[in-house]
DNA sequence: AAAATACGTCAGCATTGTTGACATATATGC
DNA sequence: GCATATATGTCAACAATGCTGACGTATTTT
Protein backbone atom coordinates (compact mmCIF):
# COMPACT_ATOMS: atom_id res chain seq x y z
CA UNK A 1 0.00 0.00 0.00
CA UNK A 2 1.99 3.03 -1.03
CA UNK A 3 1.60 5.63 0.80
CA UNK A 4 2.80 8.66 -1.00
CA UNK A 5 5.22 10.83 0.54
CA UNK A 6 7.32 12.37 -1.96
CA UNK A 7 8.76 15.41 0.12
CA UNK A 8 8.80 15.66 4.04
CA UNK A 9 5.18 17.39 4.21
CA UNK A 10 3.10 15.94 6.93
CA UNK A 11 -0.18 16.56 7.85
CA UNK A 12 -1.98 15.81 4.11
CA UNK A 13 -0.51 18.76 2.51
CA UNK A 14 0.67 17.79 -0.58
CA UNK A 15 3.34 18.44 -2.73
CA UNK A 16 1.07 19.32 -5.34
CA UNK A 17 -1.31 21.76 -2.91
CA UNK A 18 2.24 23.55 -1.72
CA UNK A 19 3.33 24.03 -4.96
CA UNK A 20 0.31 25.54 -5.84
CA UNK A 21 0.11 28.22 -2.88
CA UNK A 22 3.58 29.06 -4.68
CA UNK A 23 2.27 29.35 -7.77
CA UNK A 24 -0.68 31.46 -6.50
CA UNK A 25 2.11 34.03 -4.75
CA UNK A 26 3.58 34.61 -7.70
CA UNK A 27 1.10 35.05 -10.07
CA UNK A 28 -1.00 37.36 -7.07
CA UNK A 29 2.19 39.38 -6.53
CA UNK A 30 2.82 39.45 -10.08
CA UNK A 31 -0.73 40.97 -10.93
CA UNK A 32 -0.66 42.99 -8.13
CA UNK A 33 2.69 45.05 -9.12
CA UNK A 34 1.47 45.09 -12.85
CA UNK A 35 -1.00 48.72 -12.60
CA UNK A 36 1.52 50.71 -10.49
CA UNK A 37 3.88 49.31 -12.85
CA UNK A 38 3.03 50.95 -15.60
CA UNK A 39 1.62 54.10 -14.17
CA UNK A 40 5.15 54.62 -12.76
CA UNK A 41 7.20 54.14 -15.78
CA UNK A 42 5.49 57.02 -17.18
CA UNK A 43 7.05 59.19 -14.19
CA UNK A 44 10.26 57.49 -14.84
CA UNK A 45 9.69 55.99 -11.56
CA UNK A 46 10.29 51.95 -10.69
CA UNK A 47 8.72 50.05 -7.88
CA UNK A 48 11.08 51.30 -5.10
CA UNK A 49 9.95 54.60 -5.83
CA UNK A 50 6.56 53.27 -5.15
CA UNK A 51 7.48 51.80 -1.85
CA UNK A 52 8.98 54.96 -0.85
CA UNK A 53 5.66 56.59 -1.80
CA UNK A 54 3.35 53.93 0.20
CA UNK A 55 5.11 54.01 3.00
CA UNK A 56 5.90 57.35 3.60
CA UNK A 57 2.13 57.73 3.31
CA UNK A 58 1.11 55.53 5.63
CA UNK A 59 3.12 56.64 8.62
CA UNK A 60 3.89 60.46 7.91
CA UNK A 61 7.03 61.66 9.56
CA UNK A 62 8.67 58.61 9.92
CA UNK A 63 12.43 58.95 9.67
CA UNK A 64 15.04 57.71 7.43
CA UNK A 65 16.62 55.07 9.24
CA UNK A 66 12.40 53.90 9.97
CA UNK A 67 12.12 53.62 6.16
CA UNK A 68 15.43 51.41 5.77
CA UNK A 69 14.08 48.97 8.45
CA UNK A 70 11.26 48.59 6.70
CA UNK A 71 12.48 48.18 3.20
CA UNK A 72 15.56 46.17 4.38
CA UNK A 73 17.74 47.99 1.79
CA UNK A 74 20.83 49.67 1.98
CA UNK A 75 21.18 53.25 3.04
CA UNK A 76 22.52 54.02 -0.86
CA UNK A 77 19.87 52.15 -1.90
CA UNK A 78 17.50 54.25 -0.41
CA UNK A 79 19.06 57.96 -1.13
CA UNK A 80 19.10 57.16 -4.78
CA UNK A 81 15.55 56.81 -5.05
CA UNK A 82 14.31 59.24 -2.04
CA UNK A 83 17.23 61.74 -3.39
CA UNK A 84 15.45 61.81 -6.77
CA UNK A 85 11.82 61.94 -4.65
CA UNK A 86 13.02 64.91 -2.69
CA UNK A 87 14.72 66.86 -5.65
CA UNK A 88 11.36 66.19 -8.16
CA UNK A 89 9.47 67.69 -5.29
CA UNK A 90 7.18 64.10 -4.53
CA UNK A 91 8.48 63.96 -0.79
CA UNK A 92 9.80 67.14 1.45
CA UNK A 93 11.92 66.41 4.62
CA UNK A 94 11.67 68.48 7.98
CA UNK A 95 14.66 68.44 10.79
CA UNK A 96 12.98 66.35 13.42
CA UNK A 97 12.83 69.11 16.71
CA UNK A 98 13.21 66.51 19.66
CA UNK A 99 17.10 64.90 17.21
CA UNK A 100 18.16 66.86 15.21
CA UNK A 101 20.23 64.78 13.60
CA UNK A 102 16.90 62.88 12.38
CA UNK A 103 14.81 63.74 8.77
CA UNK A 104 11.14 63.29 9.02
CA UNK A 105 9.49 62.14 5.91
CA UNK A 106 6.47 63.85 4.56
CA UNK A 107 4.26 63.34 1.19
CA UNK A 108 3.93 67.22 -0.55
CA UNK A 109 0.57 67.73 -2.33
CA UNK A 110 2.19 66.42 -5.31
CA UNK A 111 3.56 62.88 -3.81
CA UNK A 112 0.12 63.01 -2.09
CA UNK A 113 -1.79 62.88 -5.34
CA UNK A 114 0.63 60.19 -7.08
CA UNK A 115 -0.22 57.84 -3.95
CA UNK A 116 -3.46 57.79 -4.29
CA UNK A 117 -2.98 56.89 -7.71
CA UNK A 118 -0.84 54.27 -7.36
CA UNK A 119 -2.99 52.82 -3.99
CA UNK A 120 -6.30 53.24 -5.29
CA UNK A 121 -5.34 50.92 -8.27
CA UNK A 122 -4.30 48.30 -5.95
CA UNK A 123 -7.00 49.09 -3.68
CA UNK A 124 -9.37 48.31 -6.14
CA UNK A 125 -7.99 45.46 -6.55
CA UNK A 126 -8.16 43.80 -3.53
CA UNK A 127 -11.66 45.41 -2.69
CA UNK A 128 -12.89 43.36 -5.98
CA UNK A 129 -10.58 39.94 -4.98
CA UNK A 130 -12.52 40.39 -1.54
CA UNK A 131 -15.68 41.25 -2.09
CA UNK A 132 -16.07 38.26 -4.57
CA UNK A 133 -14.14 35.98 -1.60
CA UNK A 134 -15.98 36.68 1.38
CA UNK A 135 -15.32 37.80 4.95
CA UNK A 136 -14.42 34.44 5.88
CA UNK A 137 -12.06 33.82 2.81
CA UNK A 138 -10.27 37.32 3.25
CA UNK A 139 -9.76 36.28 7.41
CA UNK A 140 -8.16 33.16 6.22
CA UNK A 141 -5.82 35.11 3.36
CA UNK A 142 -4.54 37.07 6.06
CA UNK A 143 -4.05 34.67 8.47
CA UNK A 144 -2.22 32.59 5.93
CA UNK A 145 0.02 35.74 4.87
CA UNK A 146 0.70 36.24 8.71
CA UNK A 147 2.25 32.76 8.96
CA UNK A 148 4.75 32.94 6.03
CA UNK A 149 5.66 36.93 7.61
CA UNK A 150 8.68 36.33 9.63
CA UNK A 151 8.13 37.12 13.06
CA UNK A 152 10.19 39.72 12.69
CA UNK A 153 8.04 41.29 10.27
CA UNK A 154 4.84 40.44 12.27
CA UNK A 155 5.50 42.63 14.96
CA UNK A 156 4.42 45.46 12.27
CA UNK A 157 0.58 44.46 12.37
CA UNK A 158 0.02 43.35 16.18
CA UNK A 159 0.03 46.86 16.79
CA UNK A 160 -2.71 47.72 14.28
CA UNK A 161 -5.21 44.43 15.45
CA UNK B 1 -23.44 62.36 10.36
CA UNK B 2 -20.07 61.92 8.73
CA UNK B 3 -20.14 58.20 6.95
CA UNK B 4 -16.50 57.98 6.59
CA UNK B 5 -15.61 57.19 2.94
CA UNK B 6 -11.90 58.19 2.56
CA UNK B 7 -11.81 56.90 -0.94
CA UNK B 8 -13.54 54.66 -3.51
CA UNK B 9 -14.04 51.58 -1.86
CA UNK B 10 -17.88 50.21 -1.04
CA UNK B 11 -18.97 47.03 0.92
CA UNK B 12 -17.37 48.15 4.44
CA UNK B 13 -13.98 47.93 3.25
CA UNK B 14 -12.11 50.48 4.87
CA UNK B 15 -8.86 51.79 3.61
CA UNK B 16 -6.85 50.28 6.78
CA UNK B 17 -8.19 47.03 5.89
CA UNK B 18 -6.88 47.71 2.65
CA UNK B 19 -3.70 48.94 2.85
CA UNK B 20 -3.13 46.00 5.34
CA UNK B 21 -3.90 43.30 2.75
CA UNK B 22 -1.18 45.30 0.15
CA UNK B 23 1.10 45.10 3.22
CA UNK B 24 0.76 41.96 4.11
CA UNK B 25 1.31 40.50 0.15
CA UNK B 26 4.50 42.86 0.40
CA UNK B 27 5.41 41.30 3.50
CA UNK B 28 5.00 37.95 3.01
CA UNK B 29 6.35 37.77 -0.70
CA UNK B 30 9.63 39.51 0.70
CA UNK B 31 9.93 36.45 3.33
CA UNK B 32 8.78 33.84 1.31
CA UNK B 33 11.49 34.68 -1.39
CA UNK B 34 14.61 35.39 1.05
CA UNK B 35 15.64 31.87 1.75
CA UNK B 36 15.44 31.15 -1.50
CA UNK B 37 17.63 33.95 -2.66
CA UNK B 38 20.39 33.27 -0.09
CA UNK B 39 20.98 29.79 -1.19
CA UNK B 40 21.12 31.06 -5.29
CA UNK B 41 23.63 33.45 -3.98
CA UNK B 42 25.87 30.55 -3.19
CA UNK B 43 25.24 29.11 -6.88
CA UNK B 44 25.65 33.03 -8.52
CA UNK B 45 22.36 32.40 -9.56
CA UNK B 46 19.45 35.06 -8.70
CA UNK B 47 15.77 34.98 -8.78
CA UNK B 48 15.55 34.73 -12.35
CA UNK B 49 16.82 31.87 -12.02
CA UNK B 50 14.99 29.82 -9.26
CA UNK B 51 11.99 30.65 -11.41
CA UNK B 52 12.72 29.37 -14.27
CA UNK B 53 14.23 25.98 -12.65
CA UNK B 54 11.09 26.01 -10.68
CA UNK B 55 8.83 25.94 -13.50
CA UNK B 56 10.74 23.64 -15.31
CA UNK B 57 10.47 21.49 -12.73
CA UNK B 58 7.04 21.94 -12.45
CA UNK B 59 6.51 21.01 -16.16
CA UNK B 60 9.08 18.86 -17.40
CA UNK B 61 9.39 19.29 -21.35
CA UNK B 62 7.93 22.14 -21.66
CA UNK B 63 8.93 24.69 -24.42
CA UNK B 64 10.82 27.67 -24.22
CA UNK B 65 7.83 29.35 -25.62
CA UNK B 66 5.67 27.92 -23.03
CA UNK B 67 8.21 29.18 -20.13
CA UNK B 68 8.31 32.71 -21.71
CA UNK B 69 4.39 32.75 -21.42
CA UNK B 70 4.38 32.32 -18.49
CA UNK B 71 7.20 34.76 -17.23
CA UNK B 72 6.09 37.31 -19.06
CA UNK B 73 9.39 38.32 -19.51
CA UNK B 74 11.80 38.90 -23.16
CA UNK B 75 13.23 35.92 -24.84
CA UNK B 76 16.09 38.26 -24.78
CA UNK B 77 16.09 38.26 -20.59
CA UNK B 78 15.49 34.63 -20.59
CA UNK B 79 17.68 33.72 -22.93
CA UNK B 80 20.77 34.82 -20.94
CA UNK B 81 19.90 33.07 -17.26
CA UNK B 82 18.54 29.98 -19.41
CA UNK B 83 21.64 29.89 -21.16
CA UNK B 84 23.82 29.74 -18.36
CA UNK B 85 21.71 27.13 -16.66
CA UNK B 86 22.33 25.19 -19.88
CA UNK B 87 26.06 25.58 -19.98
CA UNK B 88 26.11 24.69 -16.17
CA UNK B 89 24.52 21.77 -16.60
CA UNK B 90 21.43 22.32 -14.84
CA UNK B 91 18.88 21.93 -17.59
CA UNK B 92 18.86 20.45 -20.94
CA UNK B 93 17.62 21.12 -24.09
CA UNK B 94 16.00 18.14 -26.43
CA UNK B 95 14.40 19.23 -29.64
CA UNK B 96 11.30 18.58 -29.97
CA UNK B 97 10.50 15.08 -32.65
CA UNK B 98 6.98 16.41 -33.32
CA UNK B 99 7.98 20.17 -34.20
CA UNK B 100 12.18 20.17 -34.31
CA UNK B 101 12.13 24.16 -33.79
CA UNK B 102 10.88 23.24 -30.15
CA UNK B 103 13.45 23.19 -27.66
CA UNK B 104 12.56 20.89 -25.14
CA UNK B 105 13.25 22.05 -21.42
CA UNK B 106 14.12 19.47 -18.46
CA UNK B 107 16.09 19.69 -15.22
CA UNK B 108 19.16 17.34 -15.03
CA UNK B 109 19.85 15.96 -12.21
CA UNK B 110 21.86 18.44 -11.03
CA UNK B 111 19.26 21.03 -11.84
CA UNK B 112 16.69 18.84 -9.75
CA UNK B 113 18.62 18.88 -6.83
CA UNK B 114 19.09 22.43 -6.70
CA UNK B 115 15.47 22.46 -7.49
CA UNK B 116 14.47 20.45 -4.38
CA UNK B 117 16.77 22.32 -1.93
CA UNK B 118 15.25 25.99 -2.92
CA UNK B 119 11.65 24.45 -3.06
CA UNK B 120 11.74 22.63 -0.13
CA UNK B 121 12.74 25.47 2.07
CA UNK B 122 9.76 27.08 0.44
CA UNK B 123 7.61 24.62 0.53
CA UNK B 124 8.12 24.24 4.51
CA UNK B 125 7.43 27.86 4.67
CA UNK B 126 3.99 27.07 3.35
CA UNK B 127 3.37 23.98 5.01
CA UNK B 128 3.91 25.86 8.44
CA UNK B 129 1.53 28.70 7.81
CA UNK B 130 -1.09 26.40 6.57
CA UNK B 131 -0.98 23.75 9.50
CA UNK B 132 -0.84 27.06 11.98
CA UNK B 133 -3.75 28.51 9.82
CA UNK B 134 -6.07 25.39 9.80
CA UNK B 135 -7.59 24.00 6.59
CA UNK B 136 -10.58 26.84 6.23
CA UNK B 137 -7.64 29.80 6.15
CA UNK B 138 -6.21 28.26 3.54
CA UNK B 139 -9.15 27.64 1.24
CA UNK B 140 -9.99 31.25 2.03
CA UNK B 141 -6.12 32.32 1.23
CA UNK B 142 -6.60 30.44 -2.33
CA UNK B 143 -9.86 31.86 -2.97
CA UNK B 144 -8.42 36.08 -2.53
CA UNK B 145 -5.29 35.34 -4.44
CA UNK B 146 -7.22 33.85 -6.87
CA UNK B 147 -9.11 36.68 -7.44
CA UNK B 148 -5.89 38.80 -7.49
CA UNK B 149 -4.69 36.97 -9.77
CA UNK B 150 -6.07 38.25 -13.71
CA UNK B 151 -8.37 36.04 -15.88
CA UNK B 152 -5.11 35.77 -18.14
CA UNK B 153 -3.10 33.92 -15.88
CA UNK B 154 -6.00 32.41 -14.12
CA UNK B 155 -6.48 29.68 -16.43
CA UNK B 156 -3.52 28.28 -16.07
CA UNK B 157 -5.33 27.05 -12.48
CA UNK B 158 -8.71 25.55 -13.50
CA UNK B 159 -7.43 22.92 -15.35
CA UNK B 160 -5.37 22.14 -11.96
CA UNK B 161 -8.67 21.62 -9.95
C1' DA C 1 36.34 65.02 24.85
C1' DA C 2 35.34 60.56 22.76
C1' DA C 3 32.24 57.46 20.86
C1' DA C 4 27.98 56.36 18.81
C1' DT C 5 24.16 57.49 15.81
C1' DA C 6 21.62 59.48 11.74
C1' DC C 7 22.22 60.74 7.43
C1' DG C 8 24.43 61.60 3.01
C1' DT C 9 27.59 60.77 -0.97
C1' DC C 10 30.99 58.94 -4.37
C1' DA C 11 32.39 55.01 -6.96
C1' DG C 12 32.06 50.58 -8.80
C1' DC C 13 29.68 46.30 -9.64
C1' DA C 14 25.86 42.52 -10.40
C1' DT C 15 21.27 41.07 -11.60
C1' DT C 16 17.49 41.41 -14.34
C1' DG C 17 14.48 43.79 -16.90
C1' DT C 18 13.99 46.60 -21.55
C1' DT C 19 14.33 47.80 -27.00
C1' DG C 20 16.04 47.06 -31.57
C1' DA C 21 18.22 44.54 -35.10
C1' DC C 22 19.38 40.27 -37.25
C1' DA C 23 20.11 35.24 -38.16
C1' DT C 24 18.83 30.30 -38.61
C1' DA C 25 16.01 26.32 -38.75
C1' DT C 26 11.68 24.46 -39.41
C1' DA C 27 6.78 24.36 -40.46
C1' DT C 28 2.76 25.83 -42.96
C1' DG C 29 -0.16 27.78 -46.55
C1' DC C 30 -1.09 28.31 -51.24
C1' DG D 1 8.02 24.50 -54.27
C1' DC D 2 8.11 29.08 -52.78
C1' DA D 3 6.65 32.54 -49.64
C1' DT D 4 5.63 33.37 -45.13
C1' DA D 5 5.15 32.53 -40.39
C1' DT D 6 6.97 30.56 -36.16
C1' DA D 7 10.46 29.06 -32.60
C1' DT D 8 14.66 30.01 -31.07
C1' DG D 9 19.04 32.36 -30.44
C1' DT D 10 22.36 36.30 -30.35
C1' DC D 11 24.64 40.97 -30.25
C1' DA D 12 24.53 45.50 -28.33
C1' DA D 13 23.07 49.18 -25.54
C1' DC D 14 20.52 50.90 -21.75
C1' DA D 15 17.79 51.41 -17.18
C1' DA D 16 16.27 50.18 -12.51
C1' DT D 17 17.60 48.57 -8.26
C1' DG D 18 20.06 45.82 -5.40
C1' DC D 19 25.06 45.40 -3.29
C1' DT D 20 29.93 46.59 -0.97
C1' DG D 21 33.40 49.81 0.58
C1' DA D 22 35.05 54.15 1.91
C1' DC D 23 34.36 58.69 3.70
C1' DG D 24 32.30 62.94 5.62
C1' DT D 25 29.26 65.90 8.61
C1' DA D 26 26.07 66.94 12.19
C1' DT D 27 24.27 65.77 16.46
C1' DT D 28 23.61 63.14 20.57
C1' DT D 29 25.21 60.23 24.20
C1' DT D 30 28.50 58.64 27.44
Amino acid sequence: MPTTTPRANPLFLSDAELRKAMELLFFAYRDFTAEPDSILARYDFGRAHHRVIYFVGADAGMSVSDLLAILKITKQSLSRVLGQLLREGFIEQQTDTQDRRRRLLFLTPKGQELETLLTDKQTSLIAKAYRDSGAEAVAGFATVLRGIISDVDQKRFVESE
